[in-house]
This record gives structure tokens, C-alpha cells and sequence, in this order.
DNA sequence: CCTCACGTAAACAAAT
DNA sequence: GATTTGTTTACGTGAG
């Protein structure tokens, strides 16, 4: 009751967007993210010091060669940008322009290159899993990009030493003022890596997830920066006399809010775009076309990568300019060697080394998933295996996510496809899709607790579900009715309003399924869950059919994506492995509460005997299995603990409907 | 078209 | 007597 009131301030979002606005709000504001830029910033910022600390006014002879080197800089851009070209657009050149609808097939058809037709994977993954597929494309491609970068920076090197051995003559200062150019050359090039990654970025192709923009922000895995702060994290210009990077370090921090926030995949487009149109990794559309604009040269008549659409594209500086001289001008000013720049440079190396080493993991741990899911042939069903992998393959969360291990429980602001109609909070909408696969719910909910508990969604669970991750989250794994309410009330925000209804919903369900044992306690009645009796009613595994993998996939989404993916894979292949083992059967069983472990954690164990399951309603024989606390008595088969609620039992009363129809068999193998 | 699993509504009864 | 808690039944929907 209490508990509704509370609630209320969040449900007023129709749309889901607003829970999800104020979320992310809250989850940034803990600083965690910022707390991670600053390390990162911190890491860099020792040297910069060294470099551009007096330097403030352009010799000519760092002119020059600052030209010189430019020039081998343009050729090398413009091979860059054919390569980059060549990778992204010429694949889905077509696709690309229009909506990521388009760009599905190819992109699909680039990322399962074995087993599954596009149209499969069409089938199998909505359009946003789809962008990440293509995402995580790009960001392959990017690495190839870097490396190429790297290549030319080591050339430059070579040019340098070069000239300055050409030059010997040449006082000390001249000489330091080559290095610096020589610096700026390199910086130049962190840039236009970086301009290339915002450029992909722009156009959703490597853009962040929406769990991936508020996660890692929260939780700051390993100080990563993701893509989307970066912008934020330039956006601060250090305070005129203090360290460049100190404050940048400090800009991040405080910005790393309105990141999140900007970034949170549904949040207004409009917050503080830092270049230019900075566009969510869902809205392709309004992307302009970077590319080019980033693709020039500085020579090149109507372009340079950091100047496009009129202003200056530098991170952080918006500045417009008329046409491309004053850019440069500009460019030339604002943006010359200095504290800022180079610490901003840093910050920017910082990034991209981040994003290569999550972008190693994350490939790591692809090629691992994809090298198990091939192992599994050995398992009975034929057709599993190509779903499986196909989801494995597809599996957006490669790319972006950081890598979840490190990431903590990230609770992605944005989890399960809010825009998808199905989780409409208002619609009556009925997916219990995604209910077939308990066990993600327990993965699905830790990843998204924080979402699901602000935004006004419903939960892509069932009752049934619901009420068993109730249950099962409690030490005692037993509740009673009103302490199920809480819990939803508690979890959900959805159902913090219309309780009539579910409740009865719930009242129903605990009545209608025999995997929820009513127990009477000294204190009242309370509720526990019959895990056999459970996965008895569990559909067959997903891997059976594509349709089902779909639909929980288009139902989720997204940040829910991850885990149900992962708890359904988990599910289908060791359908009842994970339970048995998890707990001990016996005694009171290890609580586990669905800890961070996927799947596992929640599920009960209680591989006990065969002794079929009794008419839901006498619970002696669950008592072994569920282990309820102070029931001691219970083991007692025709004792009924006292469910004078309950039908009148056993005895004779025939059979209650189909509630003994299951008895037939141990649970375990069918399932499998 | 049928069946199943679900969600929702509602009637009813027992317990608080 | 009003609520809460449980149980049932009925109906509609979506999917297989």
C-alpha cells in the first residue's frame, strides 16, 4: 500500500521514456562513470605537462614541416577513408542510407556467415539486435582503421627523425618545436581516429548500446570510456589555469551525468549534441553524412575532418565557421598545441585504447561462444544447434557491451525495447513469450532491476514467473501473499498501479499452478515454489523453434536481450543442469539469491527422487523439496499441514483437473 | 480449427 | 462487516 504511493511520481510516463529519462538520471548521478573518466584522464595526464607547457605561437619551421607532414598526413586520411568506405558503406551502401530496417540483411548476412539465412536472422533478431550486429561489424572494421592509423604515425615518426637529422644544425628550439609539430601530427591523427569513431558512431554503427551508456557509466568497469562520453568529456575545457587535464578530468566527472543522460538510447537527441548532430544509436536517420565531411583533407577545397556543416567539429567546440579558411584559422587558434589540446588528445588516446582493448575482449569472447555453440552438435536436437548459434552470432551484446563480467551488475537504463509496443505500460499487451524461459528472468531482472523498478513497463514475465523469482529471491524461499505483492510492487513500477488487477492475477495464479505450494506456517500461510513442478510446465526448450527464440528476443530487446539470451542459451542446453547443481537439495537450500550468476542462481534444485508430484495441495511430499522452515512436521504425506484453504484434498477427491495429470513422470529428462 | 498457456474479470468462500 | 486470502470458472487472445 505504502508502497504504490510511493511509487506513483514515476509511473506518469506513458511512454516509458520518462521512467527511463529520470533513471538514467539517478544512475549517473552517482558519479561512478565519472569517477572512471577521471582515472583514466589521471592516467595520461602526468606527461602532457612536458609537451606543450610554453608553447604557444607557430615557428614557421614547425610550419613547415607541419606541412610536409600534413601532406603525407592527406594521403594517408584518403586512404583511410577509401578503406573506411570501402569496409562500411560499399557492404551496405545502399542499406545505410535508410533505416537500419534496411541495413538488417546485409548486415546479418555479414555476421552468420554459416548456418542462417538473413532472412533467419531476420527472423530471429529484431532490428535493433540487428544494428548491433552491424555495429559490432564496424567496430571490427574500426580496428583494422587503427592499426592503418598507427601504421602512418610510425611513418610520421620516420619523417621526423629524418628531417631532424637533416636539420642538425638547427637550434634547440627549432628542433623542440618540430617535436611539437610532430606531436601535433600524432594528435591529429588521435583525432581523426576518433573523428572516424564518432563518424560510425553518428551513424549507429558503433555507437553504444543503451545498456552500454548507462552501465558502464555507473559502474566504470575498468574506466572505460565509452564512445558517447567522449564528446561530453571534451565538451569541458579546462579552466584557463589549471592543468589542461586536471580539468578535463573534472569536466568528465561533472558531465559524465548529462552523458548518460544524452547517451541513455532514449533520452532526447537534442542533449548537448557535442559534434554536430550527435544521433542515438537508434535514430539513423537524421545522421548527416560525416563521411564526407570528415573524409577531406585539409587541402581538399570544401573540407577537413574536423570541420563539417559549417562548424568546427573539434570535440567540444562548436564553433561555427563561415567556410573552410576561417576553419582553419580557427583550427590554427583555438585548437593549436597546447595544454588543452594535447591533454584533450589524450583523453582521446585514452578512449580509443579503451574501445580497441573492450573490442578485443568482446571479439575474444565471441569467437569463444561461437566456438562452443559449435561444439554442441553433440546434444540431441538437431535443430537446436542452428538457432543457437545463429543467436550466438548475432549476439549483439558482443560488441558493445563492456565486457559484463567487469561491468558488474549494470543496470542498463534502458533495457528491454521500451519502444517495442508489446511493453507498452498501458497496452494490455500479453507476452508471455518471453516467460518460457524462467531462468532469464532471474538473469534479466538483475540486469534490469533498476529499470524495470523506475520505468512503468511490464515486465516481459508472467505471473507465474514473477511469482517464483518472488519467491525464490527470499532466504527462506517462501512468502506469503501480501509479501508477494510487495515484491512486485517493489520490483516493477508497472505494478504499482491497476493492483486489483494483478493482484488477482496473482491470487489466480497461485491458486491455478501447482508449482506454487501453498504452506501453512505458525504464522499464517506462505508460498513457496515446487521447481519440479515448474519446469514441468515449461514449454519445450526454445531451440525447438526459431519462432519462440524470436519472440523472446523481440520482447526483450536489448539490455534484457543479454541475459535472457544468455539464460535461455544456458537454459536450452543444460536444461536441467543448472538447477541440480546449484543448490543442495536438501536442507535448507543455499539461498543463492539470483546472484550476478546468469541463470543458475535461482533455479532449484531438488533433483530428489521420482516420487511424481502429488495433487498440488498436499504439500508433505514438496516438503523435502522445498524446503520450508519450520515445517518439520510436513514430511507426513495425508497430514496436510493444514491448508484448510486449500480443496479438500486428497483422498479420494478425484483428480483436481489436471493438476495430477503431470505425475507421470520425473520431470528431468522431457525437459531436456 | 483445436489446443495450450496466459491474462483478466469475477463469483465465492474462508479466514482475519 | 470489511478485508484479505484462496479457489474456481469463464472468456478472450496469441501461438503452435
Amino acid at each position: 500500500m505504502m508502497v504504490e504511493s510511493a511509487s506513483e511520481t514515476i509511473r506518469s510516463a506513458p511512454s516509458g521514456q520518462n521512467g527511463v529519462g529520470s533513471l538514467s538520471g539517478q544512475a549517473d548521478g552517482g558519479g561512478g562513470g565519472g569517477a572512471g573518466a577521471a582515472g583514466t584522464a589521471g592516467g595520461g595526464a602526468g606527461r602532457d605537462t612536458a609537451t606543450g607547457s610554453d608553447s604557444n605561437g607557430e615557428m614557421s619551421p614547425a610550419e613547415l614541416l607541419h606541412f610536409q607532414q600534413q601532406q603525407a598526413l592527406q594521403v594517408a586520411r584518403q586512404f583511410l577513408l577509401q578503406q573506411a568506405s570501402g569496409l562500411s558503406s560499399p557492404g551496405n551502401n545502399d542499406s545505410k542510407q535508410s533505416a537500419s530496417a534496411v541495413q538488417v540483411p546485409v548486415s546479418v548476412a555479414m555476421m552468420s556467415p554459416q548456418m542462417l539465412t538473413p532472412q533467419q536472422m531476420q527472423q530471429i533478431l529484431s532490428p535493433p539486435q540487428l544494428q548491433a550486429l552491424l555495429q559490432q561489424q564496424q567496430a571490427l572494421m574500426l580496428q583494422q582503421l587503427q592499426e592503418y592509423y598507427k601504421k602512418q604515425q610510425e611513418q610520421l615518426h620516420l619523417q621526423l627523425l629524418t628531417q631532424q637529422q637533416a636539420g642538425k644544425q638547427q637550434p634547440k628550439e627549432a628542433l623542440g618545436n618540430k617535436q611539437l609539430a610532430f606531436q601535433q601530427q600524432l594528435l591529429q591523427m588521435q583525432q581523426l581516429q576518433q573523428q572516424h569513431l564518432l563518424n560510425l558512431q553518428r551513424q549507429g554503427l558503433v555507437s553504444l548500446q543503451p545498456n552500454q551508456a548507462s552501465g558502464p557509466l555507473q559502474t566504470l568497469p575498468q574506466a572505460a570510456v565509452c564512445p558517447s562520453d567522449l564528446p561530453q568529456l571534451w565538451k569541458g575545457e579546462g579552466a584557463p589555469g589549471q592543468p589542461a587535464e586536471d580539468s578535463v578530468k573534472q569536466e568528465g566527472l561533472d558531465l559524465t551525468g548529462t552523458a548518460t543522460t544524452a547517451t541513455s538510447f532514449a533520452a532526447a537527441p537534442k542533449v548537448s549534441p557535442p559534434l554536430s548532430h550527435h544521433t542515438l544509436p537508434n535514430g539513423q536517420p537524421t545522421v548527416l553524412t560525416p563521411r564526407r565531411d570528415s573524409s577531406s583533407h585539409e587541402e581538399t577545397p570544401g573540407s577537413h575532418p574536423l570541420y563539417g556543416h559549417g562548424e568546427c567539429k573539434w570535440p567540444g567546440c562548436e564553433t561555427l565557421c563561415e567556410d573552410l579558411g576561417q576553419f582553419i584559422k580557427h583550427l590554427n587558434t583555438e585548437h593549436a598545441l597546447d595544454d588543452r589540446s594535447t591533454a584533450q588528445c589524450r583523453v582521446q588516446m585514452q578512449v580509443v585504447q579503451q574501445l580497441e582493448i573492450q573490442l578485443a575482449k568482446e571479439s575474444e569472447r565471441l569467437q569463444a561462444m561461437m566456438a562452443h555453440l559449435h561444439m554442441r552438435p553433440s546434444e540431441p536436437k538437431p535443430f537446436s544447434q542452428p538457432v543457437t548459434v545463429s543467436a550466438a552470432d548475432s549476439f549483439p551484446d558482443g560488441l558493445v557491451h563492456p565486457p559484463t563480467s567487469a561491468a558488474a551488475p549494470v543496470t542498463p537504463l534502458r533495457p528491454p525495447g521500451l519502444s517495442s509496443a508489446s511493453l507498452h505500460s498501458g497496452g494490455p499487451t500479453r507476452r508471455r513469450s518471453s516467460d518460457k524461459f524462467c531462468s532469464p528472468i532471474s538473469s534479466e531482472l538483475a540486469q534490469n532491476h533498476e529499470f524495470y523498478k523506475n520505468a512503468d513497463v511490464r515486465p516481459p514475465f508472467t505471473y507465474a514467473s514473477l511469482i517464483r523469482q518472488a519467491i525464490l529471491e527470499t532466504p527462506d524461499r517462501q512468502l506469503t501473499l501480501n509479501e508477494i505483492y510487495n515484491w512486485f510492487t517493489r520490483m516493477f513500477a508497472y505494478f504499482r498501479r491497476n493492483t486489483a488487477t494483478w493482484k488477482n492475477a496473482v491470487r489466480h495464479n497461485l491458486s491455478l499452478h501447482k508449482c506454487f505450494v501453498r504452506v501453512e506456517n505458525v504464522k499464517g500461510a506462505v508460498w513457496t515454489v515446487d521447481e519440479r513442478e515448474y519446469q514441468k510446465r515449461r514449454p519445450p526448450k526454445m531451440t525447438g523453434s526459431p519462432t519462440l527464440v524470436k519472440n523472446m528476443i523481440s520482447g526483450l530487446s536489448y539490455g534484457a536481450l543479454n541475459a535472457s539470451y544468455q539464460a535461455a542459451l544456458a537454459e536450452s542446453s543444460f536444461p536441467l543442469l543448472n538447477s541440480p547443481g546449484m543448490l543442495n537439495p536438501g536442507s535448507a537450500s543455499s539461498l543463492l539469491p539470483l546472484s550476478h550468476d546468469d541463470v543458475g542462481a535461482p533455479v532449484e534444485p531438488l533433483p530428489s527422487n521420482g516420487s511424481s508430484s502429488p495433487p498440488r495441495l498436499s504439500p508433505p511430499q514438496y516438503s523435502h523439496q522445498v524446503q520450508v522452515k519450520e515445517e518439520p512436521a510436513e514430511a507426513e504425506e495425508d497430514r496436510r499441514p493444514g491448508p484448510p484453504l486449500g480443496p479438500p484434498n486428497p483422498s479420494t477427491s478425484g483428480p483436481p483437473e489436471d493438476r495430477d495429470l503431470e505425475e507421470e513422470l520425473p520431470p528431468g529428462e522431457e525437459l531436456s
